[in-house]
DNA sequence: TTCATTATAACGACTGGTCTATATAGAGTC
DNA sequence: GACTCTATATAGACCAGTCGTTATAATGAA
């Protein structure tokens, strides 16, 4: 049995994934979660922008260590992210294109706005980051290439969920994996 | 002297892109705007949705158009993405890193819950892949591939946005203009 | 008793949206 | 020109409802 604190953790996450900040309320939180009200500032006395925090960190963490046991299952780089991609939109497709995304929507709602969320975010995306580079590192890419092609596979990753849940439709996610598995083949590594 | 309208819409269109749906207030669209209250829901009727539907499409368009400009100007074709992603990078620093993304954060929002908002991003971001495509085309890139392409930049360049505004740095953006002008070169165009 | 937890109700601020009254401007008629 | 008539546009008070938040009371186990 999961204690409250944790059923409020996970119900946010989930609403926040598909909603963003704003249209999740802390009404939908408390009976999504069927923990009474009350315990939502016990637990969370920060209020919205605490709990929310957390929960970005926490996805953050968990999704980066994600990348990294699926990128070490296959050896070429390229393959890995590629894999990595597809399985990716299978999980968009199987959450009917309204899920996929538990950090742009409030990146985008709140980074100008709140500094504590701002850098919860920005942990995130640094670890996800980091778990790329980290790959293209061992597997021989120049230390700044190996950066700079992680923002850009974390970029296009990003942008093609929003097209995706926008279009509905999982293709511009199977096509930019496509894209940047030529780009990893193709290019010198160094 | 620009309309009532007209100013409604374009200060509608300013908050739009720095802070997203709902945390852009009708009340705060008024106040912005100088309009009074009451030719709000005269000009659009159908309120906050209509409103704001309006300003995604006419956005969509103007930015569709500059793409198209932009793109002309440099007749190869990963010399004309990559400068016009560093003209992007250049428009999101002098924006302090708040700007940048009219769309996205609506789309994210929103594409889910309402349909007439959903299909006014869709129509944006098709504009905007066919602009790339166009020019991909027309140097020589086969068909399927320049659809690809032009997803794959269009992703890349939200993604950038979004880790931009986050990280309060205009380096992302940067560092996919130069990966994806290397994408376009170093692949064969068929 | 003690303490962690839950329940309840209310708070003030704000939301998008509606309403009615008033002002303005132009056309048509005398 | 002066007059009405009419549609367009402005003005802002007002509504019901929701939001996040708080204060306080009740509960229950140790």
């Amino acid at each position: 049995m999961r204690s409250t604190r944790d059923n409020i953790l996970q119900a946010t996450a989930e609403l926040l994934e598909r909603q963003g900040y704003f249209a999740t309320g802390l009404n939908q939180i408390v009976e999504e979660s069927g923990a009474p009200k009350g315990s939502l500032y016990y637990y969370f006395p920060d209020g919205k922008e605490g709990l929310i925090a957390e929960v970005i960190i926490r996805t953050g963490r968990e999704i980066a260590g994600r990348i990294r046991v699926h990128l070490a299952e296959i050896e070429d780089p390229a393959d890995a992210v590629q894999s990595f991609i597809l399985a990716m939109a299978r999980y968009i497709q199987d959450s009917s294109c309204r899920g996929g995304a538990p950090i742009a929507t409030v990146a985008l709602e709140m980074a100008a706005t709140s500094d504590r969320l701002s850098v919860a975010c920005q942990e995130a995306y640094d670890l996800w980051q980091g778990a790329f580079a980290e790959k293209l590192l061992t597997s021989g890419f120049a230390p700044e290439r190996a950066q700079r092609l992680a923002t850009c596979i974390i970029s296009a990753i990003e942008g093609a969920i929003i097209l995706s849940r926008t279009k509905r439709s999982a293709a511009p996610l199977e096509q930019i994996a496509y894209e940047l598995g030529a780009l990893l083949k193709a290019t010198p590594r160094h």
